[in-house]
DNA sequence: ACCCATGTTCGACATCCGTCGAACAACCTC
DNA sequence: GAGGTTGTTCGACGGATGTCGAACATGGGT
């Protein structure tokens, strides 16, 4: 790609939702970390990155958030040092009715 | 446990459904192989293993049928040298109302 | 300017997973 | 019972994935 000298803050690559193959969609939310981040999301507003603890080094959990906006499940706003992650909920619930609140809703044990 | 010694069919490992963790159930069904499968098996009615034929070897594909089974999506009919395989709708679109629809109608190319 | 806070990227490592051929097991038919 | 059909299991192999610490990048505060 040429457009490599540009030298302020560069674009997040964030795909259209119906780009992403659906077995993509699904191994996203297919790992316990990431289910958590999506649950925590679903609260709704945006959360920093920074607000997810769950057991795991920040360069897994810069992992995973990687993981769910290449996915199309989130998108990432970012303000200062910081980023701000939100649930594309709209977006999923239009092109996969029921897929979210299934996991959603479902029982969290084994 | 002690009923080892039947000398016939053994019976087949199919786990409630609820007691399969969602991350689980997700990742059975985030793979091409296998969705394929689920798509066929949606068309209702038993099938034969030997009727999926999606270019893979048949070690592979019993293996993936094997994945699904224990991932509590379907059931198996032993009957002679066959096996006959159908999908567990109706527990699934009770526990996780809405997962299977939003797979099966989501747009199969990238 | 310096330091600190927030995140990302980079190897590295271990584990899991999909795939195959070959061997095995069970059953049916002749 | 010999042979064929159907399907599972057993290594083996390569690629993907989750995890981490360390290094790096960036921006805010004092």
């Amino acid at each position: 790609m040429s457009n490599m000298g540009y030298p302020g803050h560069m674009e997040l690559h964030e795909p259209e939702l119906r780009d992403v193959p659906v077995t993509t969609v699904l191994a996203a939310l297919a790992d316990d970390v990431r289910l958590q981040i999506v649950r925590a999301l679903a609260e709704g507003g945006e959360y920093a990155c920074g607000t997810f603890e769950f057991g795991v080094s920040k360069a897994t959990r810069s992992h995973h958030l990687k993981v769910l906006r290449e996915a199309g499940l989130t998108r990432t706003r970012v303000a200062g040092t910081s980023r701000y992650v939100r649930l594309r909920r709209d977006e999923l619930d239009r092109l996969y009715p029921g897929l979210l609140d299934a996991v959603l809703t479902a029982p969290a044990g084994a």
